[in-house]
DNA sequence: CCATCAATAGACCACGATGTCCATAAACAG
DNA sequence: CTGTTTATGGACATCGTGGTCTATTGATGG
Protein backbone atom coordinates (compact mmCIF):
# COMPACT_ATOMS: atom_id res chain seq x y z
CA UNK A 1 0.00 0.00 0.00
CA UNK A 2 1.39 3.19 -0.48
CA UNK A 3 2.19 5.52 2.38
CA UNK A 4 1.84 8.77 1.03
CA UNK A 5 3.93 10.65 3.09
CA UNK A 6 1.82 13.71 3.62
CA UNK A 7 5.03 15.45 5.02
CA UNK A 8 7.35 14.94 1.63
CA UNK A 9 10.20 16.83 2.41
CA UNK A 10 13.95 16.52 2.22
CA UNK A 11 14.61 15.73 -0.78
CA UNK A 12 17.48 16.68 -2.88
CA UNK A 13 17.25 17.27 -6.16
CA UNK A 14 20.54 17.59 -8.64
CA UNK A 15 18.61 18.26 -11.72
CA UNK A 16 20.48 18.12 -14.49
CA UNK A 17 20.29 21.47 -15.98
CA UNK A 18 21.40 22.96 -19.16
CA UNK A 19 24.73 24.17 -18.98
CA UNK A 20 25.34 25.43 -22.54
CA UNK A 21 24.29 25.23 -26.21
CA UNK A 22 22.31 22.11 -26.09
CA UNK A 23 20.94 21.31 -29.44
CA UNK A 24 18.21 18.61 -27.35
CA UNK A 25 16.62 18.02 -24.45
CA UNK A 26 18.11 15.99 -21.64
CA UNK A 27 15.92 13.37 -21.67
CA UNK A 28 17.01 13.29 -25.95
CA UNK A 29 20.25 12.72 -24.12
CA UNK A 30 19.55 10.19 -22.34
CA UNK A 31 18.11 8.27 -25.22
CA UNK A 32 20.78 8.68 -27.40
CA UNK A 33 23.26 7.62 -25.04
CA UNK A 34 21.23 4.29 -24.32
CA UNK A 35 20.53 3.49 -27.96
CA UNK A 36 24.30 4.19 -28.16
CA UNK A 37 24.79 1.16 -25.64
CA UNK A 38 22.43 -1.02 -27.55
CA UNK A 39 23.83 -0.53 -31.01
CA UNK A 40 27.54 -0.86 -29.16
CA UNK A 41 26.83 -4.66 -27.91
CA UNK A 42 25.97 -7.63 -29.30
CA UNK A 43 21.41 -8.11 -30.02
CA UNK A 44 21.27 -9.91 -26.45
CA UNK A 45 18.73 -8.19 -24.14
CA UNK A 46 19.62 -5.80 -21.63
CA UNK A 47 18.06 -4.49 -19.16
CA UNK A 48 17.27 -1.28 -17.64
CA UNK A 49 19.57 -1.10 -14.74
CA UNK A 50 22.37 -2.42 -16.19
CA UNK A 51 21.59 0.91 -19.53
CA UNK A 52 21.21 2.75 -16.88
CA UNK A 53 24.58 2.34 -15.08
CA UNK A 54 26.61 2.32 -18.34
CA UNK A 55 24.97 4.95 -19.42
CA UNK A 56 25.10 7.18 -16.48
CA UNK A 57 21.14 7.71 -16.33
CA UNK A 58 19.08 7.74 -12.93
CA UNK A 59 17.16 3.97 -13.45
CA UNK A 60 13.97 5.06 -12.69
CA UNK A 61 14.05 7.85 -15.51
CA UNK A 62 15.87 5.74 -17.43
CA UNK A 63 12.98 3.88 -17.51
CA UNK A 64 10.70 6.07 -18.76
CA UNK A 65 12.53 6.85 -21.37
CA UNK A 66 12.68 3.43 -22.34
CA UNK A 67 9.01 3.21 -22.36
CA UNK A 68 8.83 5.98 -25.04
CA UNK A 69 11.05 4.05 -27.42
CA UNK A 70 9.33 1.07 -27.37
CA UNK A 71 6.14 3.05 -27.84
CA UNK A 72 7.75 4.52 -31.21
CA UNK A 73 8.64 1.00 -32.29
CA UNK A 74 12.45 1.85 -31.98
CA UNK A 75 13.00 -0.73 -28.95
CA UNK A 76 11.41 -4.48 -28.14
CA UNK A 77 11.07 -5.32 -24.82
CA UNK A 78 10.61 -8.25 -23.02
CA UNK A 79 9.68 -9.12 -19.43
CA UNK A 80 10.81 -11.33 -16.74
CA UNK A 81 14.15 -13.48 -16.15
CA UNK A 82 16.49 -12.89 -18.77
CA UNK A 83 14.43 -10.07 -20.55
CA UNK A 84 15.65 -6.33 -21.27
CA UNK A 85 15.46 -4.16 -23.87
CA UNK A 86 17.02 -4.99 -27.56
CA UNK A 87 17.42 -3.19 -30.52
CA UNK A 88 14.18 -3.54 -33.07
CA UNK A 89 15.88 -3.15 -36.18
CA UNK A 90 19.47 -3.07 -37.23
CA UNK A 91 21.26 -0.26 -36.34
CA UNK A 92 22.30 1.17 -39.61
CA UNK A 93 18.12 1.55 -39.70
CA UNK A 94 17.97 4.21 -36.91
CA UNK A 95 18.46 7.71 -37.36
CA UNK A 96 19.84 9.88 -34.47
CA UNK A 97 16.22 12.15 -36.43
CA UNK A 98 14.31 8.79 -35.17
CA UNK A 99 15.54 8.79 -31.58
CA UNK A 100 15.00 12.58 -31.09
CA UNK A 101 11.47 11.97 -32.70
CA UNK A 102 10.55 9.56 -30.54
CA UNK A 103 11.51 12.09 -27.90
CA UNK A 104 9.34 14.32 -29.10
CA UNK A 105 11.70 16.37 -30.27
CA UNK A 106 9.96 17.58 -33.59
CA UNK A 107 12.36 17.91 -36.25
CA UNK A 108 13.31 21.45 -36.14
CA UNK A 109 10.64 22.05 -38.76
CA UNK A 110 9.74 25.31 -40.16
CA UNK A 111 9.08 27.49 -37.30
CA UNK A 112 9.97 30.84 -37.89
CA UNK A 113 12.92 32.51 -35.23
CA UNK A 114 11.97 35.70 -35.46
CA UNK A 115 8.50 35.11 -34.38
CA UNK A 116 6.60 35.50 -37.84
CA UNK A 117 3.99 32.78 -38.48
CA UNK A 118 5.52 31.73 -41.60
CA UNK A 119 9.01 32.51 -43.02
CA UNK A 120 10.34 31.40 -46.41
CA UNK A 121 13.10 31.83 -48.24
CA UNK A 122 11.07 34.25 -50.46
CA UNK A 123 9.53 36.15 -47.59
CA UNK A 124 12.81 35.55 -45.04
CA UNK A 125 12.23 37.01 -41.91
CA UNK A 126 15.72 39.11 -40.65
CA UNK A 127 17.62 36.02 -38.93
CA UNK A 128 16.21 34.10 -41.40
CA UNK A 129 19.45 33.11 -43.09
CA UNK A 130 21.61 32.71 -40.17
CA UNK A 131 19.05 30.56 -38.44
CA UNK A 132 18.48 27.99 -41.37
CA UNK A 133 21.82 27.85 -41.69
CA UNK A 134 22.09 26.64 -38.24
CA UNK A 135 18.85 24.63 -38.24
CA UNK A 136 19.97 22.58 -41.85
CA UNK A 137 23.26 21.80 -39.99
CA UNK A 138 21.15 20.36 -37.29
CA UNK A 139 18.57 18.62 -39.57
CA UNK A 140 21.20 16.77 -41.68
CA UNK A 141 23.00 15.90 -38.59
CA UNK A 142 19.91 14.16 -37.23
CA UNK A 143 18.81 12.30 -40.58
CA UNK A 144 22.26 11.11 -41.46
CA UNK A 145 23.68 9.99 -38.80
CA UNK A 146 22.16 6.24 -37.22
CA UNK A 147 23.25 4.31 -34.38
CA UNK A 148 25.91 1.98 -36.92
CA UNK A 149 28.11 5.28 -37.16
CA UNK A 150 28.26 5.17 -33.37
CA UNK A 151 28.89 1.88 -33.00
CA UNK A 152 31.55 1.28 -35.19
CA UNK A 153 33.19 4.12 -33.87
CA UNK A 154 34.59 4.54 -30.18
CA UNK A 155 37.38 3.29 -29.39
CA UNK A 156 39.14 2.98 -33.01
CA UNK A 157 36.99 5.04 -35.44
CA UNK A 158 37.11 5.70 -39.56
CA UNK A 159 36.67 9.00 -40.58
CA UNK A 160 33.31 8.75 -41.64
CA UNK A 161 32.39 10.92 -44.04
CA UNK A 162 28.76 11.72 -44.69
CA UNK A 163 26.82 13.63 -47.56
CA UNK B 1 -5.85 51.62 -9.46
CA UNK B 2 -4.91 47.85 -9.22
CA UNK B 3 -4.13 47.06 -5.34
CA UNK B 4 -2.61 43.48 -5.44
CA UNK B 5 -5.25 41.41 -5.90
CA UNK B 6 -4.55 38.49 -2.74
CA UNK B 7 -6.94 35.94 -4.54
CA UNK B 8 -5.00 33.53 -7.24
CA UNK B 9 -5.84 35.11 -10.87
CA UNK B 10 -7.11 32.49 -13.16
CA UNK B 11 -4.24 34.07 -15.42
CA UNK B 12 -3.69 32.06 -18.97
CA UNK B 13 0.22 31.53 -19.57
CA UNK B 14 0.77 30.63 -22.61
CA UNK B 15 3.86 29.54 -22.54
CA UNK B 16 5.79 29.05 -24.90
CA UNK B 17 7.28 25.49 -25.11
CA UNK B 18 10.45 24.03 -27.28
CA UNK B 19 8.49 22.48 -30.09
CA UNK B 20 11.42 20.56 -31.44
CA UNK B 21 15.00 20.70 -31.65
CA UNK B 22 15.96 23.93 -29.97
CA UNK B 23 19.71 24.86 -30.31
CA UNK B 24 19.02 27.57 -28.05
CA UNK B 25 16.77 28.52 -25.10
CA UNK B 26 13.37 31.07 -25.33
CA UNK B 27 15.31 33.83 -23.75
CA UNK B 28 18.08 33.34 -25.85
CA UNK B 29 16.07 33.50 -28.85
CA UNK B 30 14.19 36.32 -27.62
CA UNK B 31 17.86 38.21 -27.19
CA UNK B 32 18.75 37.25 -30.50
CA UNK B 33 15.79 38.66 -32.23
CA UNK B 34 15.53 42.20 -30.36
CA UNK B 35 19.06 42.32 -31.05
CA UNK B 36 18.86 42.02 -34.79
CA UNK B 37 16.07 44.84 -34.85
CA UNK B 38 18.52 47.12 -33.08
CA UNK B 39 21.71 46.17 -35.54
CA UNK B 40 18.64 47.07 -38.81
CA UNK B 41 17.52 49.83 -37.59
CA UNK B 42 19.45 53.30 -37.19
CA UNK B 43 21.57 54.08 -33.95
CA UNK B 44 18.62 55.75 -32.30
CA UNK B 45 17.56 54.20 -29.27
CA UNK B 46 14.23 52.17 -29.22
CA UNK B 47 12.17 51.68 -25.90
CA UNK B 48 11.67 48.41 -24.79
CA UNK B 49 8.04 48.43 -25.87
CA UNK B 50 8.91 49.40 -29.27
CA UNK B 51 11.12 46.11 -29.98
CA UNK B 52 8.86 44.12 -28.25
CA UNK B 53 6.08 44.71 -30.33
CA UNK B 54 8.66 44.16 -33.28
CA UNK B 55 10.04 41.17 -31.91
CA UNK B 56 6.97 39.70 -30.67
CA UNK B 57 8.14 39.35 -27.68
CA UNK B 58 5.80 40.08 -24.20
CA UNK B 59 7.13 43.49 -22.99
CA UNK B 60 7.93 42.50 -19.20
CA UNK B 61 9.65 39.50 -19.99
CA UNK B 62 11.83 41.27 -22.61
CA UNK B 63 12.85 44.34 -20.43
CA UNK B 64 14.40 41.43 -18.20
CA UNK B 65 16.34 39.94 -21.22
CA UNK B 66 17.03 43.62 -21.99
CA UNK B 67 18.93 44.19 -18.64
CA UNK B 68 20.93 41.06 -19.24
CA UNK B 69 22.20 42.55 -22.50
CA UNK B 70 23.05 45.70 -20.84
CA UNK B 71 24.49 44.05 -18.01
CA UNK B 72 26.87 42.20 -20.39
CA UNK B 73 27.75 45.66 -22.22
CA UNK B 74 26.10 44.31 -25.51
CA UNK B 75 23.48 47.22 -25.24
CA UNK B 76 23.42 51.14 -23.55
CA UNK B 77 20.77 52.33 -22.03
CA UNK B 78 19.17 55.98 -21.43
CA UNK B 79 16.28 56.53 -19.59
CA UNK B 80 13.63 59.18 -19.85
CA UNK B 81 11.87 60.87 -22.64
CA UNK B 82 13.20 59.92 -25.74
CA UNK B 83 15.68 57.26 -24.70
CA UNK B 84 15.83 53.55 -24.86
CA UNK B 85 18.34 51.26 -25.90
CA UNK B 86 21.24 51.03 -28.14
CA UNK B 87 24.01 48.87 -29.61
CA UNK B 88 26.71 49.36 -27.28
CA UNK B 89 29.15 48.71 -30.62
CA UNK B 90 29.18 48.03 -33.67
CA UNK B 91 27.08 45.41 -34.94
CA UNK B 92 29.68 43.62 -36.79
CA UNK B 93 32.17 43.67 -33.48
CA UNK B 94 29.06 41.52 -31.89
CA UNK B 95 28.72 37.43 -32.26
CA UNK B 96 26.06 35.67 -31.94
CA UNK B 97 28.37 33.97 -29.23
CA UNK B 98 28.61 37.14 -27.41
CA UNK B 99 24.59 37.34 -26.89
CA UNK B 100 24.30 33.56 -26.23
CA UNK B 101 26.86 34.04 -23.48
CA UNK B 102 25.24 36.71 -22.13
CA UNK B 103 21.97 34.91 -21.60
CA UNK B 104 23.73 32.36 -19.73
CA UNK B 105 24.36 29.96 -22.91
CA UNK B 106 27.93 28.98 -22.18
CA UNK B 107 29.95 28.09 -25.59
CA UNK B 108 29.00 24.30 -25.26
CA UNK B 109 31.93 23.40 -23.60
CA UNK B 110 33.88 20.36 -23.06
CA UNK B 111 30.66 18.61 -21.66
CA UNK B 112 30.33 14.71 -22.52
CA UNK B 113 27.53 13.89 -24.51
CA UNK B 114 27.49 10.56 -23.06
CA UNK B 115 27.80 11.85 -19.37
CA UNK B 116 32.09 10.51 -19.13
CA UNK B 117 33.67 13.09 -16.81
CA UNK B 118 35.96 13.89 -19.76
CA UNK B 119 36.12 12.47 -22.64
CA UNK B 120 38.17 14.23 -25.72
CA UNK B 121 39.48 12.81 -29.14
CA UNK B 122 42.27 11.26 -27.49
CA UNK B 123 40.05 9.25 -25.45
CA UNK B 124 36.34 9.54 -27.03
CA UNK B 125 33.25 8.49 -25.43
CA UNK B 126 31.27 6.21 -27.81
CA UNK B 127 29.46 9.77 -28.89
CA UNK B 128 32.14 11.80 -29.41
CA UNK B 129 32.50 11.87 -32.76
CA UNK B 130 28.88 12.23 -33.48
CA UNK B 131 28.49 14.98 -30.88
CA UNK B 132 31.28 17.30 -31.61
CA UNK B 133 30.24 17.31 -35.05
CA UNK B 134 27.38 18.50 -34.14
CA UNK B 135 29.00 20.75 -31.67
CA UNK B 136 31.36 22.23 -34.04
CA UNK B 137 28.90 23.16 -35.92
CA UNK B 138 26.97 25.33 -33.33
CA UNK B 139 30.21 26.89 -31.93
CA UNK B 140 31.64 28.04 -35.53
CA UNK B 141 27.87 28.92 -36.37
CA UNK B 142 27.62 31.16 -32.85
CA UNK B 143 31.13 32.58 -33.20
CA UNK B 144 31.35 33.37 -36.69
CA UNK B 145 27.70 35.00 -37.17
CA UNK B 146 27.78 38.74 -36.15
CA UNK B 147 25.30 40.77 -35.98
CA UNK B 148 26.02 42.91 -39.60
CA UNK B 149 25.11 39.41 -40.73
CA UNK B 150 21.37 39.53 -39.91
CA UNK B 151 21.52 43.68 -40.40
CA UNK B 152 22.98 43.41 -43.79
CA UNK B 153 20.74 40.37 -44.73
CA UNK B 154 17.03 41.14 -44.98
CA UNK B 155 17.17 44.48 -44.52
CA UNK B 156 16.47 46.96 -47.78
CA UNK B 157 14.68 44.11 -49.46
CA UNK B 158 12.18 45.46 -47.19
CA UNK B 159 9.21 42.97 -47.68
CA UNK B 160 6.88 45.23 -49.17
CA UNK B 161 3.40 43.90 -51.00
CA UNK B 162 4.14 45.44 -54.39
CA UNK B 163 0.57 47.18 -56.00
C1' DC C 1 1.88 -23.46 -8.05
C1' DC C 2 5.05 -20.12 -6.12
C1' DA C 3 9.07 -17.17 -6.07
C1' DT C 4 11.67 -14.12 -8.62
C1' DC C 5 13.00 -11.15 -12.18
C1' DA C 6 12.13 -7.36 -15.05
C1' DA C 7 9.17 -4.30 -17.76
C1' DT C 8 4.98 -1.19 -17.37
C1' DA C 9 2.34 2.34 -15.36
C1' DG C 10 1.62 6.40 -13.14
C1' DA C 11 1.39 9.32 -8.85
C1' DC C 12 4.14 12.60 -6.85
C1' DC C 13 7.74 16.25 -6.14
C1' DA C 14 11.48 19.95 -6.97
C1' DC C 15 13.12 23.38 -9.62
C1' DG C 16 14.22 26.29 -13.43
C1' DA C 17 12.30 28.79 -17.40
C1' DT C 18 8.86 31.65 -18.76
C1' DG C 19 5.71 35.26 -17.95
C1' DT C 20 2.92 39.03 -15.22
C1' DC C 21 2.73 42.83 -12.39
C1' DC C 22 4.05 46.68 -9.41
C1' DA C 23 7.07 49.96 -7.31
C1' DT C 24 11.01 52.86 -7.82
C1' DA C 25 14.68 55.57 -10.00
C1' DA C 26 16.45 58.53 -13.48
C1' DA C 27 16.10 61.75 -17.27
C1' DC C 28 13.71 65.23 -19.61
C1' DA C 29 9.77 68.69 -20.92
C1' DG C 30 6.86 72.22 -19.39
C1' DC D 1 9.36 72.06 -9.32
C1' DT D 2 5.91 68.87 -11.32
C1' DG D 3 4.60 65.50 -14.36
C1' DT D 4 5.67 62.27 -17.96
C1' DT D 5 8.52 58.96 -19.92
C1' DT D 6 11.53 55.56 -19.66
C1' DA D 7 14.57 51.88 -17.65
C1' DT D 8 15.40 49.03 -13.37
C1' DG D 9 14.43 45.77 -9.94
C1' DG D 10 12.11 42.31 -7.86
C1' DA D 11 7.99 39.73 -6.06
C1' DC D 12 5.06 36.54 -7.55
C1' DA D 13 2.54 32.84 -10.64
C1' DT D 14 2.55 28.84 -13.67
C1' DC D 15 4.10 25.14 -16.34
C1' DG D 16 7.16 21.65 -18.23
C1' DT D 17 11.18 18.87 -17.38
C1' DG D 18 13.81 16.00 -14.72
C1' DG D 19 13.69 12.84 -11.08
C1' DT D 20 11.90 9.54 -7.23
C1' DC D 21 9.00 6.15 -5.67
C1' DT D 22 5.51 2.39 -5.35
C1' DA D 23 2.45 -0.79 -7.35
C1' DT D 24 1.18 -3.92 -11.10
C1' DT D 25 1.75 -7.05 -14.92
C1' DG D 26 4.00 -10.60 -17.41
C1' DA D 27 7.53 -14.12 -18.06
C1' DT D 28 10.66 -17.64 -16.40
C1' DG D 29 12.60 -21.14 -13.32
C1' DG D 30 12.13 -24.19 -9.47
Amino acid sequence: MRTKNPTTRPRKLPIARRDGIAPVSQSAEYALRVMTCLARGDQIARTAIDLAAEASVPVHYLSKVLRRLVAAGLLSSQKGHGGGFVLARPASKIRFADILGAMGEAPVGGRCAFGWGKCDAKNPCPLHPAWSALSDALQSWAGDTTLADVAAGATHKKPRRRG
